[in-house]
DNA sequence: TAACAAAATATGCTGTGACATCTATCTGTG
DNA sequence: CACAGATAGATGTCACAGCATATTTTGTTA
C-alpha cells in the first residue's frame, strides 16, 4: 500500500470509528449521529429552510428531506411552509427538540473531554492542512466553512449563502411569515 | 466549534469526498468502492474464508455476507464450502474477477497520481500518528495493520490471524479441500 | 398572459453499515 | 455418545447516502 491508498483506508476507518463512538454515546438519547448533528445545527440556525440546513450538514446532497422527516416524526422539529415562497419549508425546533439539543451538547462535550489527551499530545494543524487540501474543490469544504462561520456568529446563519447584506433591514427576513402545516402533511 | 468537533466534522467530510471520488472513478467499471476494495483484497489473499475477508476490510462487522453475495451474483467471485469445516465459506476470484481486479488497480493508481501533488506538499506523518492515536483500542486499527501486512507479504495472509507458524508445512493449509456450492445455494 | 425554465422539495431504488437474532456446524467435556 | 457452548455465516430491520426522476411553485420571457 502506498500513502494514497493507506490514507483512503484510514479515512474510512477513522470515520467509522468516530461515528461508532458518537453513536454509542448517543444511544441513551435514542438518536443517531446524523440526527444529532442536524438538531445541533438547527438550534444554532433556526428558523432555516430545508435546503439551507442541507448546506450546513455533511449529509445527503442538499435536501435532507428524509432525515428531517424522522426529526418531525419524533416531534423534535416543526416543519412549516414559508408564506412568501410556498415551495420552501421552514424548520424550527420544538421545545422537546431544544431540550434534546441540550442533552446532545452535553454528550458531545463529554466526547471532547475523552479526546483531549490525544489532542494535547498531537498537533493537528498539519492534519487540518491536509484535510483542507484534500477537500479543495469539494462542496464539503464549503459546508465546513459555513459551520465555522455559524460557530463564530450564530446570528447571521439564515442568510449565510444568500447575497443579501446582513446589515440591511432585518424585517426583510424571509422567515418572519409562515404557516404551520397540518398533521396530514407532516406525516408524509 | 472546538478542535474535537471540527475533527469529527472533517472526518466525515473527508471520508465522503474520498468515497465520492473513488465511486466516480469506478463508475465505468460498474462497481462500488466497497466491492472494489473486496476484490482487490481477494486478489491478494485468495483463497480466503468470508470471516477472514471481513477482518481485512473496513466493512460490515466481520462477516460481509451480503457484499459477497453481490460479487458472486456478478460472477466475479466463487463461493464454496470448506471440506474440513462445512460452516466455513471459501472465496476466490473467477477469471472475470481477476480481470476486473486488474482494471480496479489501474483506476486506483490513477487516483493516486491525482493525489501526488497534495502528498508532495504535505507531510502526512503527523496525520498518520493522529489516526493511529484515534484508532487506539478500535478493531479497525487491527484491520489497517492486517492490510499493511498483506501488502508486505501477500503469501501469508490466509493465516494472518491464526496462531499457526507460516513456516510449517504448507500442505496443512485448510483451504486445500473444498467443494463448489450449487447455484441454488449461491443465489440465496 | 401563456409557455417555459429554474428552484425547492419529495420519492423511488440501490448499496452500505450497524445491530440483533437465527441456523447449522463443530468442539469439548461428562 | 450426548449434550452444551462456541463459531461461521445468513437474515431481518432500520438509518443513511447517492442518484435519478417527479411534483409543485416561482420567475421570466415571448
Amino acid at each position: 500500500m502506498n500513502d494514497a491508498e493507506e490514507l483512503q483506508l484510514l479515512f474510512k476507518a477513522v470515520h467509522r470509528e468516530s461515528e461508532r463512538r458518537l453513536s454509542e454515546a448517543l444511544a441513551p438519547l435514542d438518536i443517531t449521529p446524523a440526527q444529532a448533528e442536524a438538531l445541533i445545527v438547527l438550534q444554532m440556525a433556526q428558523p432555516i429552510s430545508l435546503g439551507d440546513l442541507g448546506d450546513l450538514l455533511v449529509a445527503e446532497g442538499g435536501h435532507p428531506s428524509r432525515l428531517v422527516d424522522r426529526l418531525v416524526r419524533n416531534r423534535w422539529v416543526d416543519r412549516s411552509v414559508s408564506a412568501d415562497d410556498r415551495r420552501r419549508l421552514i424548520l424550527s425546533l420544538t421545545p422537546e427538540g431544544v431540550a434534546l439539543a441540550e442533552r446532545i451538547k452535553a454528550v458531545r462535550d463529554q466526547l471532547c473531554e475523552d479526546k483531549r489527551s490525544l489532542l494535547d499530545r498531537i498537533d493537528i494543524s498539519s492534519t487540518l492542512a491536509l484535510f483542507e487540501g484534500y477537500l479543495q474543490g469539494s462542496p464539503w469544504w464549503q459546508t465546513v466553512e459555513r459551520r465555522r462561520a455559524l460557530g463564530r456568529d450564530p446570528s447571521i446563519k439564515p442568510l449565510l449563502d444568500s447575497s443579501v447584506d446582513p446589515s440591511v433591514d432585518p424585517s426583510v427576513n424571509p422567515f418572519t411569515e409562515m404557516t404551520t402545516l397540518d398533521d396530514a402533511t407532516q406525516n408524509r
